[in-house]
RNA sequence: ACGGGCGUAGCUCAAUUGGCAGAGCACCGGAUUCCAAAUCCGGCGGUUGGGGGUUCAAGUCCCUCCGCCCGUGCCA
């Protein structure tokens, strides 16, 4: 079974990001064949400063390296670094009707606010069915606005399969993320780089007190009881510990006494203790470069490698590449 | 397709007859606060949509291209 997910470096990652996807990501990475990519060619719709995106795509393959990604377990690469992607985005675009990309909403989001689209965001779901489809893979685990996205890559898959009567590609299934787990951000709406109000994972600690500080409260006194259902402070307190301490913060919540000042210190230091693994294996992979590029070098062949073997099958379906098939 | 309006900091907008590109919000730092918010002080932030031209000097005038909005038409 292929596992298959990607994620766009279009910034540093945020407890948002970590929650609702990452982590849900690594947990899957025991599965027979894990792949992860960094989406590069995906961020290049929106970031047009080539050392930002270089820096983003790079601190995004230390970063997951960091919070448990294991090369051992799962391939991880950089999407531009397989260049069969953009070989199979093109026999797709080929049967891809205009219809199908007109209804998706990235587009239609972009177009009903009067922005300009470009083909790249139009074209974008070809694009990311190329990304599945170039592994067989079986598995997508993605969020709920991303379901629609994996009904064009099985469309496609469909069609592709109908018009050239092969059965070249599997049919992907999309695994919707949990997004259960409630993550505010520090204005106390869901944590979102778009509300600019997000928390990143390995902000240096002094600027992570002050950002855990700067979040959004009622101003209640410190006697004053507090209500812990309705308080993002405390809705961050619960991703990183257990039922036990959360009952008693919750209780000294009710009971009136403790500051919010308090609160915020205790949801830093549970923050710090979650993920102090991963900030000191961050600290090992910035010290050693060429292993994290050795790790995206081995993941790019072994995307490569499987990915050639569909490509070429592709290829063969609708007639081209003779030179290889040297039928 | 034609006519009109518009395009200036991340956002909303200023800039007199052509004369040093500015303010508010946001963001960052500090004071204050249990922490925030509010308030006060400081800071970052710009190829003025792109290209060309006129001029000592262009956000401003001219040409051209791109994009957005409004109106009218054309096409079913």
């Amino acid at each position: 079974m292929r596992v298959l997910s990607g994620i766009q470096p279009t910034g540093r990652f945020h407890w948002g990001n970590y929650f609702g996807a990452i982590q849900q990501y690594i947990a899957l990475q025991n599965n027979d064949q894990a792949f992860y990519f960094i989406a590069d060619l995906h961020a290049l719709t929106t970031i047009r400063d080539p050392e930002v995106l270089k820096q983003f795509t790079w601190e995004a393959a230390v970063d997951l390296l960091a919070l448990g990604l294991d090369p051992k377990q799962a391939a991880l690469f950089v999407q531009s670094d397989v260049p069969e992607i953009p070989e199979l985005t093109w026999l797709l675009m080929t049967v891809t009707q205009m219809h199908l990309l007109e209804k998706c909403h990235a587009y239609k989001d972009k177009k009903a606010k009067g922005i300009s689209a470009d083909a790249g965001l139009f074209t974008y779901p070809v694009l990311m069915a190329a990304d599945i489809l170039l592994y067989d893979s079986d598995l997508v685990p993605v969020g709920t606005d991303q379901v629609q996205h994996i009904e064009v890559t099985r469309d496609l898959a469909q069609r592709f399969n109908h018009l050239y009567k092969t059965e070249v590609f599997v049919f992907p299934k999309p695994r919707v993320l949990d997004d259960s787990a409630k993550v505010p951000g520090t204005d106390g709406e869901k944590m979102s780089k778009s509300y600019n109000n997000t928390i990143d994972i390995f902000l240096p600690e002094k600027k992570l007190k002050k950002k855990i500080n700067s979040i959004k409260t009622d101003s209640k006194s410190v006697e004053d009881s507090k209500d812990p259902e309705t308080c993002p402070v405390f809705a961050l307190y619960r991703l990183f510990t257990n039922e036990d301490q959360q009952k008693e913060l919750a209780e000294k919540y009710r009971a009136g006494g403790m500051g919010y000042g308090d609160a915020k210190k205790q949801v830093f230091e549970a923050a710090m203790e979650y993920f102090s693994e991963a900030r000191q294996r961050r600290v090992q992979l910035e010290a050693d470069p060429d292993y994290v590029r050795d790790v995206l070098k081995q993941g790019a062949l072994a995307a490569r490698e499987k990915g050639k073997e569909v490509l070429d099958r592709a290829r063969s379906a609708c007639g081209i590449g003779h030179l290889k098939s040297g039928s």
